[in-house]
DNA sequence: AAAATTTGGTTTATATTGTAAACTTGTTTA
DNA sequence: TAAACAAGTTTACAATATAAACCAAATTTT
């Protein structure tokens, strides 16, 4: 009835960068700041599990002489979003 | 962008008992607990926390002789239960 | 041109949480 | 009456999230 929420995404900064990701093509560690108010630390931390878990990729570059860090969400990690979405449903309509 | 997620809702069990209790006017524990696929433990302490919030109350009585305990939400549990809810949408609707 | 500040992060430490395992109290069954 | 079961609770531990401290390079200020 009430199926498995993987823990990965059910994580609240990681649930938001991994939405930010589905609806972009890329983002830079800069903007997922911004967009999510974390801070930097914990920013960094979530970005490692999720590229540790291969929902995204990293590739770190320079943008002019300031280094730059940008993320992609991979197609396991679409998947693995939509998934937790759908089950998400579950939960969410109760009663009706 | 993204609203705060109630942190006492965002727990795959809490959110499952809440999600029940949402459609149901009462349930007893070893409902839940067979409902949820939760050990007693576990259950225990996330209705305890759930009851601290206000979100549910519990009444122990007796069925025969065997102890039971019941749960039901109440009004701050619902109203908490459909803003976690709506928040959570913002996070999941992305880039549509 | 030093000194201070900002940018873009990483590492480390701590507080909070979730969960399982062990325990309790009472009941039913063999 | 001893063993097994029901319905929980308590406790202890492992995993998580988060903040705080730190670092290096670039930029701005004096």
């Amino acid at each position: 009835m009430f199926p498995k929420l993987d823990p990965l995404l059910h994580s609240e900064l990681r649930l938001a960068v991994m939405s930010i990701l589905a609806g972009v093509d890329e983002a830079d560690f800069t903007y997922l700041k911004k967009q999510t108010g974390a801070t930097s630390g914990n920013l960094s931390v979530q970005i490692d599990k999720l590229t540790a878990a291969g929902y995204i990729t990293v590739e770190k570059g320079f943008k002019g002489k300031m280094p730059r860090t940008t993320c992609r969400i991979t197609a396991t990690g679409q998947e693995a979003f939509g998934s937790y979405v759908n089950a998400l449903k579950e939960y969410l309509s109760a009663g009706n």
